[in-house]
This record gives C-alpha cells, sequence and structure tokens, in this order.
DNA sequence: GCGCACCATCGATGGCTATCGATGTGTCGG
DNA sequence: CCGACACATCGATAGCCATCGATGGTGCGC
C-alpha cells in the first residue's frame, strides 16, 4: 500500500507518467454512469431505444416480440431494465403497457460522454 | 427531423400502437452499437476513460493500481477490454505501456445517443 | 361470468464477466 | 548476466445476465 507519493524523486525514468489525480469521478457517479450504458450494452435494447426514437411514440411489447425475435418475457425483461435506468417511461393504457423514450436521460446519457468536464447537473 | 406522420390511432382496441418499423437498425450495427457501450458498463472503465479525459495525456497501468483499487491484471483486463473496443490506443514505451483517448470513438459513442436519425457514414 | 389477449413474474439454465494469484515475457540498471 | 520492475497472459472461481417455458394477474369482448 504505498501511497504512491510520486514527487521529485530521483525520476531518470523512475516515474512513467502523469500521476492522473486519482478519482476525478466519485465512486457514486461512476457506478450511476455505468448503469445507464449497462443498459444499452445489449443489442436487443440498442433496437428498443433506437426504433423508439426514430417512430417518436409508444410502443407495446407485442409490436416489439415478432421484430426482435424474442419470446415476449424476454422482452418484458428488457423493457424492464430500459425503465430501472431511467431510459424508459411505461404508461398502463387498458390492457397494453406503451413505452416511450425518457429523452432527460437519453441526453444525460450524452452529456456523460462530453468527459472533459462532468456538468454535473441535478435532475 | 423528419417529423413522422404518426397515425392517429383511431383504432378503438385492435391494434394497440404503431408498428414500429421492424428494424430501423441493422443487425450489425445494433452490436457494434453495445459493444461500445458494454465497454462503459463497468465503474472502473468509466473511472479510467473519464480520468484520461480529464488528464489530457496518457496513462501507464503503474498509476491505475493503486487509484482504483484494483490488482494489476485486473487492470490490464481493462484496458485490453477498452482497447478492443477501441475506446484506448496503447503505446508501448520502453518497460511500459502508455493508453490515452481515442478522440474519434468517443465522437461516435456520443453520435450514436443522438438517436433520432443516425447520423452515421451510410445514409 | 368466461374465455381471451396482453403482460409481468418466477424458476431454471447456459453463457459470459470480473477478479485474483501464479506465471511468463520483455526491459532497464548495475 | 542477473535481479528488479512493468505488464500481459493463464487458470480458476464466484457472480451476474439473457433466455425461455410455465404461471399468475388484469382488462376487454362476448
Amino acid at each position: 500500500m504505498t501511497p504512491r507519493a510520486l514527487p521529485v524523486l530521483e525520476q531518470p525514468a523512475a516515474a512513467c507518467c502523469a500521476p492522473l489525480g486519482a478519482d476525478e469521478l466519485s465512486d457514486t457517479d461512476a457506478v450511476a454512469t455505468a448503469s445507464l450504458f449497462k443498459a444499452l450494452a445489449d443489442p436487443h435494447r440498442v433496437r428498443i431505444v433506437n426504433g423508439l426514437a426514430t417512430a417518436r411514440g409508444s410502443v407495446c411489447v407485442c409490436d416489439l416480440v415478432d421484430p426482435l425475435g424474442l419470446s415476449q418475457p424476454t422482452v418484458s425483461f428488457h423493457m424492464k431494465k430500459l425503465v430501472e435506468a431511467g431510459l424508459l417511461v411505461r404508461e398502463q393504457r387498458g390492457k397494453w403497457a406503451y413505452y416511450s423514450l425518457n429523452a432527460a436521460v437519453v441526453d444525460r446519457v450524452r452529456d456523460v460522454l462530453h468527459l472533459d468536464r462532468r456538468p454535473e447537473e441535478t435532475p
């Protein structure tokens, strides 16, 4: 557990590079950001979100089963993941469950990708 | 932005919603996009990329082991993942391996997030 | 009410992932 | 030439994830 001070020691080639200020990103921030990416880390979910963005409306599970080639439980599983991540909003209308994009969260994911300096907004 | 007429769903309860044109996104595109997100779907990798973006330089593995609290093989494992995804570039300099951001790919990830219509090189 | 359609949940399973210790490869300094 | 260092790879393991069939709940039409 050397604190790795990397100050001005001998340093002909003693230190390999810049210190990289340890944790620029807080632990919880990193976990939260990774959770967003994790929700999109699946081809089917990517297609669901993309389709929802191009269709600019709502979809129900029944309209996704065939195009995705997945079983209905699996589609429900993916929708739940996306809702939990905040990317989708669920709205029960009659016997159908309509899902629509949460534009604010999608924008937030895009903002995270700026990376230079976290704007750190509070949604 | 294509307004996309969005049919008026006059049907009482026959069809639940719009057809959602099957695969707006090609299969390989969806897989490729998901791969990028998958590379960022880990808190440690998020912190590596973020730190690399703020530090605006190169890092070697030895400078990441302590801040991340991971073993050296695990850090190497994560770096490999990021390189395979194209997000990082590896450069061997002496006995150190320097990693730097691949800005083009990071931008591409951000572009994918526009989602409305894939601006991609393929129209 | 009865059945049917839509959907979520559950339980099981095969596959992938992150993590580590041990080991191998290459480089530098003495 | 030899030890020390930086790093990657390997083998093993525990945990998570996507997928499905079966099941249960709820709203709608008859």
